[in-house]
DNA sequence: AACCAGTTACAACCCGGGTT
DNA sequence: AACCCGGGTTGTAACTGGTT
């Protein structure tokens, strides 16, 4: 099959405005780090194929499945693929069984400083398959270290514990009770990725029911930020933001 | 600009058989 | 038995073009 040259994928670009506009009027930048879209494999997987390489991923590879960031996945991920090295994956699911038609394909690391990211033709091309987008992870980096103990006085926040108990510099809103966002992380982005010098990363992982009526919750998320960074008076954007 | 009818595109659905 | 996937059909939203 040749792949025809395809423009910039409707969602994505209606995507991309409707931050860019808030990012605008707001003075701040969000960034779009995750795509994720549930999609019906049938009619869809022959054009998904023709798009390269897919590897079939060992299910016990904890490194992908943390990846895909989901709790409680494991009972209804039945098989994983990766296309080619990118990271583009997909999973197969069991949820409609005894169908086995629906599969999720997870789209990261779109907001990376130490690792090329994926080209942005690739992305066009599943988003112009699958046509739609069923969760994001929108994220603002920053210098500051982020204050944990005033976000404490909003929400139940969880710091992350190593499997050996050792507390980390990782924390989690499971459950923020705002519509559609689903749940906040917050990391040591630097160390994570093995960086020079200090960078912190908010991380919101965000749900679009329906992505022809596109509203985000943005300023929840910006009032979530404000709470973790101590804002400069004169403008509404922290002084570092990277 | 508003209306409608016919057409197109695609998601949703059921079926059944192949593979592991 | 659990998993995987294509064929075929149907419902419907989006688009097209002609008429008032």
């Amino acid at each position: 099959m040749v792949l025809n040259l395809m423009t910039k994928s409707k969602v994505l670009k209606e995507l991309e405005n409707y931050i860019k506009d808030f990012n605008d009027s707001n003075d701040l930048k969000l960034s779009y780090d995750t795509i994720r879209i549930d999609f019906s494999k049938q009619h869809k997987l022959t054009k998904i194929k023709a798009l390269g390489n897919w590897k079939k991923i060992n299910k016990s590879n904890r490194t992908i499945f943390s990846g895909l960031r989901k709790k409680i996945i494991d009972d209804e991920v039945t098989s994983v693929y990766q296309l080619e090295n990118y990271n583009i994956f997909y999973y197969n699911s069991n949820k409609d069984k005894p169908r086995y038609r629906l599969a999720t394909m997870v789209i990261f690391g779109l907001k990376q400083y130490h690792k090329e990211p994926i080209p942005h033709q690739k992305i066009d091309e599943i988003l112009s398959i699958l046509k739609n987008i069923t969760s994001i992870d929108l994220c603002f980096d920053m210098k500051q270290k982020p204050n944990i103990d005033n976000l404490k006085e909003n929400f139940r926040v969880r710091q992350y514990l190593t499997s050996e108990k050792v507390k980390t510099d990782t924390y989690y809103i499971n459950n923020p009770n705002i519509l559609m966002l689903d749940r906040v992380c917050i990391y040591n982005k630097a160390k994570k990725n093995d960086l020079k010098g200090r960078l912190y990363r908010i991380e919101a992982t965000i749900s679009i029911p329906n992505i022809k009526a596109l509203a985000l919750p943005l300023y929840e998320f910006k009032d979530i930020i404000k709470l973790l960074v101590p804002f400069d008076n004169k403008r509404t954007r922290p002084k570092d933001t990277v």
